[in-house]
Order: C-alpha cells, then sequence, then structure tokens
DNA sequence: ATGGTAGGCCTCCTA
C-alpha cells in the first residue's frame, strides 16, 4: 500500500501532473492540499476514471483539502473535533477548508493544509497554533480510544522543525515556520503519541519538500522541509520506506511542493 | 545588474 500527500497548488492547474503521478508512482491513496477549487468544479471523473475515489472540501480560490484512494472511501469527515475557525478581524470566522480524513484500505488519513502564519504578530499565526494543538488533542483522543488505531495525518504543516529542514535559518528569523511557538506546536503531534515516518525513513538533512517560486529558490535548491506524515504507532511500525519525490518541482508547470510518499506493508 | 513567481473570483490577495 502506497500513501503520498501533496500540496498541489491548484488542482486545475495541475491536474495532468498529478493523474500522471498517480499512475507513475503507483498511489493507493493521495492527499491533496491547497486544491484551489470549489466544490462543484472538483474533476472527480477525471479521478474515477483511473480507478479512484475522491472526497474534497474546497469553498473557493482559497485553500482546500482532498482525498483519491483507490483501495475504498468511507466514512469522510471534513472538519477535526476542535478545528478552529478564522476571519479577519471584523469579519465573521469560518471553518476553513483544510482538513479532510476518510478510512482509505483500513487506514483514517488525513490531508492536512495548516495555516501559513503570515507574520509572527498576524492573526493568521495564532490561528496557526490554535490549529496544530487542536489537531493534536484531537490525535490524543484518538489514541486514547483506540491504541492500535491506524491513523495518518498527513500534509503540508508550514512548519521546519529543525534548522537544517531550511537553507539558511537566519533568512527565516523575525518570520514563520522555524519560530519556537510554531515548532513547539508542531511538536504536540509527537507529544500526542505520533510518529512522523519521513524523517524515520529519510534522516538527511536539507531534503527540502517546498521551493518558493520567487527568487530562483529551486535551481538554488533552497527549500524548506514542511510537509509531513503523522502516524500512530500501530501505522508506523508498518511504514518500510518513504520517500520525497524531487523531480515532481522540475519543468514548467510544476506545484511548490513535491509529493512525500509512504510504502506500508 | 543585488533582480529573478505563480495561481485565481485576477490592477489584489495569498503563498
Amino acid at each position: 500500500m502506497r500513501i503520498a500527500t501533496w500540496n498541489v497548488n491548484s488542482l486545475r492547474a495541475r491536474l495532468g501532473r498529478v493523474l500522471d503521478y498517480l499512475q507513475e508512482h503507483q498511489i493507493d491513496v493521495l492527499a491533496m492540499q491547497e486544491t484551489k477549487v470549489k466544490e462543484a468544479d472538483f474533476p472527480a471523473a477525471e479521478f474515477e476514471r483511473l480507478g479512484y475515489q475522491v472526497a474534497h472540501r474546497g469553498f473557493n480560490q482559497w485553500n482546500g483539502v482532498a482525498l483519491a484512494s483507490r483501495l475504498g472511501l468511507s466514512d469522510a469527515a471534513v472538519v477535526f473535533p476542535g478545528q478552529p475557525a478564522f476571519g479577519k478581524p471584523g469579519q465573521a470566522a469560518a471553518v476553513e477548508a483544510r482538513a479532510i480524513g476518510a478510512n482509505c484500505g483500513g487506514v483514517t488519513v488525513w490531508s492536512l493544509y495548516v495555516p501559513h502564519g503570515r507574520g509572527p504578530d498576524d492573526p493568521h499565526m495564532a490561528y496557526k497554533l490554535a490549529f496544530l494543538k487542536a489537531l493534536a488533542a484531537d490525535a490524543a483522543d484518538r489514541l486514547a480510544a483506540d491504541p492500535s488505531a491506524q491513523l495518518a495525518l498527513v500534509g503540508d504543516f508550514n512548519v521546519a522543525p529543525l534548522d537544517t529542514d531550511v537553507w539558511d535559518p537566519a533568512a527565516f528569523e523575525g518570520l514563520t515556520h522555524i519560530s519556537p511557538a510554531e515548532r513547539a506546536a508542531l511538536a504536540g503531534l509527537a507529544e500526542a503519541g505520533l510518529r512522523e515516518v519521513t524523517r524515520e525513513h529519510l534522516p538527511g538533512e536539507h531534503l527540502y519538500t517546498q521551493w518558493d517560486y520567487q527568487q530562483l529558490r529551486f535551481a538554488k535548491n533552497q527549500g524548506m522541509r514542511i510537509d509531513f506524515a503523522f502516524c500512530s504507532p500501530a501505522l508506523a511500525n508498518r511504514v518500510t520506506s518513504a520517500a520525497i519525490v524531487r523531480d515532481e518541482r522540475k519543468g514548467k508547470g510544476a506545484s511548490d511542493h513535491v509529493p512525500v510518499q509512504l510504502t506500508i506493508e
């Protein structure tokens, strides 16, 4: 069984690449983030033609998360318990399209798009920290209810846990993605009992999953490692390998993120 | 030469 996560940065702009990737890498379950498409425009038929069932959550051109599975897809949920809402000051807060989970081939897979944060003092940062805190609390509840749960929280976590997960920590000073508060919030997932399995299998330094479009970041290999797979112990024990598909950042029409995939026995 | 992006509800916002 192979599970992958990929921030596609617009599914409609990337559909050909995504469908090619599914077939080339024999992906059974793909969790997508930043689909940037509203429900009515989601290209479900294109996935179904290849034998995948899909579940999607998207309201407009922002955010959007989806699952595609060829091992079955049931019990889809479009928010997790405690998932916080967000609204700009003066506007109503709403729960955004940043989480979707379902049972795919006996594994509860959640596709997650953690808020960016925008800046250390931006209200979006408090939202980011609250989102991660709620996610960890929910994971702890799930593991308490079922210690043998087959659970995978995968996606774009928008936090680089180690200094070696970015090309130059000094370049991020006073910005986002590497602050102690963000790293502590992400560490809550491990404290809840989950294991980040991609690093277990790919412990190397400077193995990036995202390179900004600006500043020729990919050409200079100036990226960030911010896409991960947090698994319950019972599932983590079944993971035999992980891969970061760096080649997907190459060429015309690439997302700024690449797929991260797990092979599970 | 100190710049050099991409996407979508597209002259603004988000990343």
